[in-house]
RNA sequence: UCCUCCUUAGCUCAGUUGGUUAGAGCACCUGACUGUUAAUCAGGGUGUCCUAGGUUCAAGUCCUAGAGGAGGAGCCA
């Protein structure tokens, strides 16, 4: 007989079929003449009710179906005289496709701490919360590609491997085929690259923004979706040493569109999760509400579909750095000395604790703040008129801090050159680069949005490593 | 990388100013009961107290070092 799937089977009503259904064992619940099984597949976050009647030769099958162990059964669809659900199944014959042994299988049907699944990232799949989080974060990928192709972008697929070093977003993962045991040395005792693999230094990409530039200086409309390394030893809750971002570049657009399509996509996907995964975002909400309990009244946040609802329904407030500034110099922490960081005055770096103060106490919404310092921004970020400023963009979210950085592009080739020379940026590695602003340059912005902080804000959860199934952080690469 | 905190049963955690035999809930086993909802009730015993040293009559508890984890900061998405 075909498998069905149980999120289909829940919405059956034809009782008296005779169904089969396959998954793993949630729980069993004992009695004396029945048993109740709870199955899940992964289709939904509901589970379908078998129900066995006890007898003299099921008693082996019946102490060998523990929390974890799969089965098919075959059985009739039927309407459940118990509460809970509305329909069930009245098994006819169980087969164990794969025994769990209870004193072994660590998932075990009560709470478990998130430190404790991480470590068993290999199973955590079959908790709730997980399987919640994998189908939430499915439906994102899926939103994000449908919202760049419902306005006509192109993906492009950005390379992973990459031949410049002079991306300028962090510490990069070197690649290699050279024998560690025996590298080859140049006469003066360096390292001789040309005898790797590619001839030269080789490294994981950091960003796709630079090719896409290239691809939207022609397709006028791109995005990428892909992998992102960083080798910086950052040991936070909000950062991977690889990760999965989206990186939108759009030609003939300024800074404005640029922040018209962030608040866009932002609004489009949130929209996409309460419209396709509500059963898993009220189990992550009301899994949230537990937790809170054991907090203050005044640390609880907002309840969990409430907030992104509260952020569907309001414009996303845009900020230019100077008046963010003149904000937190005359705000509370700031003159009682609360701040780790006292902002003195204009050209400072803006630190965690001022981006939330501005997002989450004067503002009370996401921020989006414009026009920073030149001196701590990028190279190829469009210089203002003022000689002081540039186009950057960040879209700063509640408790996630930065979700999103872009800015308008530089596209005058003197004022980029003259910028990289000032940043002691090597022009003969990005020769292409700057070609791109010798022939047939236009105003064009993006920016980039890292998809496991979005992830943290569409779920509630509070580590970006339970948001990735195998998370890559220093010194943890178990899975 | 820096700061702070944590590591006790398979899991979640308690363990007093250093003091006798280290506890509870869940899971597991036995029994009862029952169309149950993480079923309930009664009984059963979980152990390298993270590791290695040290102080002490006595260390889960104090000290030193190491390992692992968490939170915060920096870097950023």
């Amino acid at each position: 007989m075909k498998r069905i799937e149980i999120k289909n089977l829940l919405e059956r009503r034809d009782y008296n079929a005779q169904i089969n259904v396959k998954g793993w064992v949630r729980t069993k619940r004992g009695s004396k003449n029945v048993a109740f099984i709870a199955l899940n597949d992964g289709s939904t976050i509901n589970n379908i009710q078998i129900v066995v009647d006890r007898n003299d030769n099921n008693a082996d099958l019946l102490e060998n179906i523990n929390t974890g162990a799969s089965l098919s059964v075959d059985g009739i669809l039927v309407e459940s005289t118990g509460t809970g659900q509305a329909v069930e199944v009245n098994a006819t014959n169980i087969e164990i496709l794969g025994k769990a042994h209870p004193d072994e299988y660590p998932i075990q049907p009560k709470k478990h701490t998130l430190e404790f699944l991480r470590e068993k990232a290999h199973l955590r799949f079959r908790t709730n919360t997980f399987a919640a989080i994998t189908r939430i974060r499915h439906s994102m990928i899926f939103a994000i590609h449908k919202f760049f192709n419902d306005r006509g972008f192109y993906n492009i697929h950005s390379p992973i491997i990459t031949g410049s070093d002079a991306e300028g977003a962090g510490e990069m993962f070197q690649v290699t085929t050279l024998d560690l045991d025996n590298i080859p040395r140049t006469e003066e005792g360096e390292i001789n690259y040309k005898k790797d693999f590619f001839g030269k230094i080789a490294n994981l990409t950091v960003s796709g923004q630079l090719e896409a530039e290239l691809a939207a200086l022609a397709l006028s409309k791109v995005y990428t979706f892909g992998p992102t390394f960083r080798a910086e030893n950052s040991n936070t809750s909000r950062h991977l040493a690889e990760f999965w971002m989206i990186e939108p570049e759009v030609a003939f657009n300024d800074i404005h569109d640029n922040m018209d399509l962030a608040e866009d996509m932002l609004k489009f996907v949130i929209q996409y999760a309460l419209d396709n995964c509500m059963d898993d975002l009220l189990f992550l909400s009301n899994r949230l509400q537990e937790e809170e309990k054991n907090k203050k009244a005044d640390e609880r946040s907002m309840e969990l579909i409430e907030k992104l609802k509260f952020v569907l329904e309001n414009p996303f407030e845009r900020v230019s750095y100077t008046e963010a500034i003149d904000i937190l110099r005359n705000s509370k922490p700031n003159k009682k000395k609360k701040f780790d960081y006292i902002i003195e005055g204009w050209g400072a770096d803006l630190q965690s604790e001022h981006e939330r103060y501005l997002v989450e106490k004067h503002f009370k919404k996401p921020v989006i703040l414009t026009d920073y310092p030149k001196e701590i921004k990028a190279f190829y970020m469009k210089q203002n008129d003022d000689g002081k400023t540039v186009r950057a963009m960040d879209v700063l979210f509640p408790q996630i801090g930065e979700i999103i950085g872009g800015s308008q592009r530089e596209e005058n080739y003197e004022k980029l050159s003259k910028r990289m020379a000032e940043m002691e940026i090597p022009e003969e590695s990005m020769w292409w680069f700057l070609e791109t602003r010798k022939f047939g340059t236009v105003p064009h912005a993006g920016y980039g949005l890292g998809f496991e902080r979005l992830m943290l804000f569409v779920t509630g959860m509070g580590n970006i490593r339970d948001v990735i199934a195998f998370p890559r952080t220093p010194l943890n690469l178990e899975f």
